[in-house]
DNA sequence: TGAAATTTTAACCATATGGTTAAAATAATT
DNA sequence: AATTATTTTAACCATATGGTTAAAATTTCA
């Protein structure tokens, strides 16, 4: 394969990308990901055969940005639970800053065919079962049952996703609409939301 | 109209409703809308002018179960603020538990058209200047700085819906599909969410 | 320069879909 | 029974869309 093919290759998914992210597999349209790449849809056929095809390759990828790579760390021995909470909430919203749209792509496609979640996740190299050994540890630490630990942990990733997969809704009804202020906000919960968890750990369990 | 106009009206609306929730407006389709009614495409289109204008019923009605009643509740002074976050919580997911697919429907539509909210809004006849009060007082009671207790509510809404939006994913990663295992935890969260946000009022700020 | 690879043009196909129409059939009402 | 309202049938239309094709144009590279 040669540079060029590269090149168009990347214009191409890069377009795709930003399409399919925006409106998903049913909005998204094939001229438009083709005129997005700058490029027409007889070439565009050419390098990926189909719109399924190309939504799988997006998709795949997308997937692999939204599990958090940071999972790892939490069940680590290096540092303490509080810097793994302030690592994990950190790196995970930072991710999703850079992508603002991934969660609500991720969420939407799954709803969409819940079916073929298993086959992506296998493919994307995520480890299932390092969450729920993160989980057990957890468990063992704070004293807590398997059940109290999984609650705690959906809580720390809801605070990371919501924010960002409600935006519409909340920018308009609490910020007006302002886009520089959310995205203030959203920094802001780097470090506010680690602190938030963090704090209930200090209470008894 | 007469009863049987009514009934057919409704059934209608009770199709269109299943499908557009599950579908969203791109998946959705009017012949499997008219089906789900058990009449024709024929019928539909002359009680429903177009897709777009059912769309929007169903979208208007959906939307006014999504806001939370409750938010009235937040601002009386009748409860102290944990019974006010008590009753919030147990009545925003109950809500949920009862519409399981109501957060993502309207996540997803509202992502495809942002636009549209602010009409939405004021037919639905929700008052946003409230949730702003709300905040206001939380601000006061807490200690905090408006912006302080806006992360507070926004805290708290998305520990209440993002278990829904994000069922499929987290169903299969930590419940292992078990779906019945999974209502259990949602069931778990009425009380466990509010105890766990309460918790973290009675540390420092 | 000339062959090979890449890209464009543009017409075309099959299918799906929202929507319409008019007449026939059925049910409800008087 | 006759009238009116509701529903079905089924053909039809326009348009959008994913996808194909073959030839021409352009670029790349030996």
């Amino acid at each position: 394969m040669t540079d060029q093919q590269k090149d168009t290759e990347q214009m191409i998914l890069n377009a795709a990308r930003k399409v399919f992210i925006e409106k998903g597999l049913d909005g998204a349209r094939m001229q438009e990901i083709a005129d997005e790449a700058g490029i027409n849809k007889a070439l565009l056929h050419y390098y990926f055969r189909s719109k399924d095809k190309l939504f799988g390759m997006i998709f795949q990828e997308e997937l692999g940005k939204f599990f958090p790579k940071i999972i790892s760390v939490m069940s680590s021995s290096e540092y303490s639970l509080e810097d793994k909470i302030r690592a994990f909430v950190n790196d995970y919203i930072s991710i999703f800053i850079k992508n603002p749209f991934l969660p609500s792509f991720i969420l939407r496609e799954l709803q969409r065919d819940p079916e073929n979640l298993r086959q992506f996740i296998v493919k994307s190299g995520f480890d299932v079962s390092s969450v729920k050994f993160v989980i057990t540890n957890l468990s063992n630490q704070l004293n807590m049952t398997f059940d109290e630990a999984r609650h705690f942990m959906i809580n720390m990733v809801s605070l990371c996703i919501f924010p960002f997969a409600g935006r519409p809704l909340i920018e308009k009804i609490l910020f007006s609409e302002d886009k520089s202020e959310y995205n203030q906000f959203l920094e802001e919960r780097k470090v506010i939301v680690a602190e938030y968890i963090i704090r209930t750990l200090k209470t008894g369990k």
